[in-house]
DNA sequence: CTGGGGATGGGGCCC
DNA sequence: TGGGCCCCATCCCCA
């Protein structure tokens, strides 16, 4: 919170500089802020997407402001047609074009009318986040300077954010498309933003990124257009300052500007790569922890709507998977699959070593983690990814000559290989070494795909971090689960075991 | 250690 | 393009 509010900043003594703020708040009590406003503001704060329901807007703007959240105050005085020249409070700048009814907040001037239909729209999605206020390599405030915020001249002696550098021409040849050129380049313009809006840069007439044509019937998406890949330019000369916008993440992985479906996009925290249109922000709750979805009946937060509502047939005492040879019914359908093996009798997964057949291929993998086969097997701990990436001192097995190895060897490492390629020209890497340097890891990624990094500079930190945890254990990269490649992935394992002995 | 139910997260398809 | 819905793989927990 402290990365991206200059409030919690400074509450959380969180800046050096900031000293008397100081730190040692362990409660907060946040009675200014409306609970609907603050949640989307959280949210923002975690994952550069910030929802409103247009009947809030007032609300998040308002706690956008009290809260230092200068992006969001902008977007949101965008949305409702103000404009954000907050700077100068002094209501003499007014100029015309309220556009909504609103009492405006104090301190905002409006100066174009732009905000288009975008007020009624239900939802207002990815206020790109500029992150700039995000980066953990930048923590300072990005926006102070560049758009000063109205509520708190303390804040404004907050350091300003570091412009981005500018970024080579040809890898976003289409910057410059829309017709309005700063609309992209300009420096510490937090931007471009996620999916959703686009600017949020006070300075600038709010008008000029927006094609003329879109005025009536704008769209988010329409918004985004062009934005996309400014993102990324901003994204990688330093890191956290721009939001890169996750929603055109796609484009950059590939260095092109080719706008090809969004899909698959690399997670900036854990690298992985998510399939799918926006899956991204679904996958990014797995990092965030964030619950958005909650049953109403006993209060159990999901992250997932599909999720919930499943959960839901608990509470109707809906079970819709029943089985036809026996009574039973599942809340899901792949507990009815699970069942119908038993009628069936099938245990089509078979221990390659003791050649016990299971039912269910999880039982075969316990099985094989377990210590079943122990006598067949050179048994080892569960690796550690650390261990396993770095070498090491990792124990466990190595007889390359056990059952298990010779498998191994027979199977495909693609994975590996695809891993080991590191940084070079080749693939992406997926994953960083624990122990890599952490600069260099976000020049890679930046490298790699600065947009989604400027996403979720934070989280991607924090995902540094934490590598080596379950998280990364539970890693497909291979993306496949049949038990061919399964085993194949045992393989690779294996293969990685003896890496490390090698070593 | 195994069988089984439930939870979680990713991918595909469709709107 | 984002999200809903569904299916699947995998993990956790309990008996």
């Amino acid at each position: 919170m402290a990365a991206v509010s200059l409030y919690f900043r400074r509450l959380f003594g969180a800046e050096e500089g900031g000293g008397e703020g100081g730190g040692g708040f362990s409660v907060c009590q946040l009675d200014c802020v409306a609970p609907d406003a603050l949640d989307a503001l959280l949210e923002f704060a975690y994952t550069a997407t910030l929802t409103i329901p247009s009947s809030g807007m007032r609300d998040v703007l308002r706690g956008a402001q009290l809260l230092g959240i200068q992006c969001v105050a902008d977007a949101c005085r965008d949305i409702l047609g103000e404009t954000g020249e907050t700077e100068g409070e002094t209501a003499g700048e007014q100029r015309s074009q309220q556009t909504t009814s609103e009492r405006t907040v104090e301190t905002t001037n409006v100066v174009e009318k732009i905000s288009r239909r975008k007020t009624d729209k239900k939802k207002v999605k990815k206020v790109g986040s500029h992150h700039n206020n995000f980066s953990p390599l930048n923590l300072l405030p990005a926006s102070p300077a560049s758009h000063p915020s109205p509520i708190s001249d303390s804040f404004r002696s907050l350091p300003p954010t570091q412009p981005p550098s500018p970024e080579p021409e040809e890898l976003h040849p289409k910057l410059r498309q829309n017709g309005d050129p700063r609309s992209i380049r300009e420096p510490g313009r937090g931007a471009t933003l996620n999916g959703g809006l686009l600017h949020w840069s006070p300075e600038r007439p709010l008008t000029a990124h927006l094609p003329p044509l879109q005025t009536d019937k704008l769209s988010e998406d329409d918004d985004m257009e062009g934005l996309g890949d400014d993102i990324m330019v901003m994204g990688s000369s330093s890191l956290p300052t721009s939001v890169a916008d996750r929603g055109a993440a796609t484009s950059v992985v590939g260095g092109g500007r080719k706008r090809k479906s969004q899909t698959p996009q690399q997670c900036p925290v854990c690298q992985k790569i998510i399939h799918g249109a926006g899956k991204l922000p679904r996958h990014m709750r797995t990092h965030t922890g964030e619950k958005p979805f909650q049953c109403s009946a006993c209060g159990v937060r999901f992250t997932r709507n599909d999720k919930l509502k499943i959960h839901m047939r608990k509470h109707t005492g809906e079970r819709p998977y029943t089985c036809s040879h026996c009574p039973a019914r599942f809340l899901h359908s792949y507990d009815l699959k699970n069942h119908l093996s038993l009628h069936s009798g099938a245990r089509p997964f078979e221990c390659p070593l003791c050649h016990k057949a299971f039912a269910r291929e999880d039982h075969l993998q316990r099985h094989r983690k377990g210590h079943s086969c122990l006598d067949l097997r050179t048994r080892r701990p569960r690796r550690v990814p650390e261990l396993a990436e770095e070498g090491g001192e990792n124990e466990g097995l190595r007889d390359l000559s056990s059952p298990l190895s010779l498998q191994a060897h027979s199977s495909v490492f693609l994975p590996r290989s695809v891993l080991e390629s590191g940084g070079g020209s080749g693939g992406p890497p997926v994953i960083f070494p624990g122990g890599i340097d952490r600069e260099r890891s976000l020049a890679l990624l930046a490298q790699l795909n600065p947009q989604s990094l400027a996403s979720y500079p934070e989280l991607f930190l924090r995902g540094l971090g934490m590598r080596g945890g379950r998280e990364t254990e539970r890693e497909d990269p291979g993306g496949t689960r049949s038990p061919a490649l399964q085993r194949d992935r045992w393989a690779d394992d294996a293969e990685a075991e003896e890496a490390e002995e090698g070593e």
